[in-house]
DNA sequence: ACAATCATACCGACCAGTTGGTATCATTCG
DNA sequence: CGAATGATACCAACTGGTCGGTATGATTGT
């Protein structure tokens, strides 16, 4: 009969390791021992399955980005009609899934960029396309926002949809030195702020033609 | 005579090598040796200046707060009769500055704050001061801009000085990931535009009354 | 002389990756 | 059906090198 150890493989245990310990640690400080021990499997086990650390922490941040793409793809963000609406609930998601632990809301892929991103391409590729990959989800709604309200911006939506990541991103940053998640949340507020005017300052010209 | 050797302490080389390696590799990559090559000295010298590794980042870190100190604090924005003017010149002169090579631009306490936070706090202290130091030089400056402009607004001169750094530094991230130096430069040109909103938007409503 | 500033050699702990083996299961063939 | 075969998943012990830190001695300035 199957063991109830049968809940996840040990890939995928290992897998899900990297999003505790790396986002509490960084990368180049998690030791393969600790991984292991976090995943509850043996040294043979990691090297199974992955070639190297280096190979398991690119695996780690498309494991993320599948993650957290099923996360937003479900997320209430979506329900709205109108896409300004859902841009700005989406802003709203994002300092809502500001909470519990520094570790629990932190951005797996962005710890992992600062370090590696001189010494890891393979896996400095791999947060990247995690991150652009989720900005690109913003753009058809930052797209249709803009046609909506007739907005000609010297901007882009995927200017824009980077933008959110890199406030994003940073208010990470600040929470960390700081200890305190309010900051983070102080920084989306702006975020939030930015984008109504943004689209609510040009709706106005628009509106007393 | 002196040897022309005498350019520097051999202290201050240990701490100019942080500046290059620690941007470069982060904290927990960068180890002693590569330091002290860096430096020109042997470790002999490293243990005698800084305790522990750990020492050494601390005091890196209050290097870095003193050379960009002087970097702000004779920077032209100043030179501006206005604050408003003196803000909006501030985050040209950040994005100015964002140029050469990554580990030039980039900043190193916000890229030692994301390995470090919940193992050294030591190091995240002086990180966590340098950087809110820095942002605490803008509040005057925002401050006396609200009042000019009779600005009531929901949030505080220092909740914005934090967003500015937010910006920054995740610009930074996204320029790691992308290796393009432009991505960083659009999101500070958002900023600018979210400061002049900010301040025009409110202006324009205490100038019709 | 004496203290500060280095330089050299070295140590013990740690760590990524290896090796050689076992357990389990599906597939194949007599 | 049932034994042989092979592939996958996993384990425990080990290795070779690395790294933070130390011990000790030399140099230099005062």
């Amino acid at each position: 009969m199957p063991t109830e150890q049968s809940k996840r493989s040990a890939r995928d245990r290992l897998l899900d390791a990297a999003l505790k310990i790396v986002r509490a640690k960084g990368y180049s400080a998690t030791n393969v021992d600790e991984i292991c021990a976090e995943a509850g499997v043996t040294k043979g086990a990691f090297f199974h399955h992955f070639k190297s650390k280096e190979e398991w922490a690119v695996a780690a941040a498309q494991h993320w980005s599948e993650m957290t793409g099923a996360l937003f793809a479900n997320a209430p963000y979506h329900d709205h009609v109108d896409p300004f609406d859902r841009l700005i609930d989406y802003v709203e998601f994002r300092k809502q899934i500001i909470d519990g632990d520094l570790a629990e809301f932190t951005c797996l892929v962005g710890t992992m960029t600062q370090e590696v991103y001189g010494s890891h391409p393979a896996i400095r590729n791999a947060c990247a396309a995690s991150i652009f990959g989720h900005a690109a989800t913003l753009e058809p709604d930052i797209e249709a926002a803009m046609k909506a309200r007739g907005i000609k911006a010297d901007w882009t939506p995927a200017s824009l949809a980077a933008h959110t990541q890199a406030v994003l991103q940073g208010a990470f940053i600040l929470a960390k030195a700081t200890g305190d998640r309010a900051i983070a949340r102080d920084s989306v507020d702006h975020l939030r702020r930015y984008i109504e005017t943004l689209f609510a300052a040009d709706r106005d010209t628009e509106a007393s033609r």
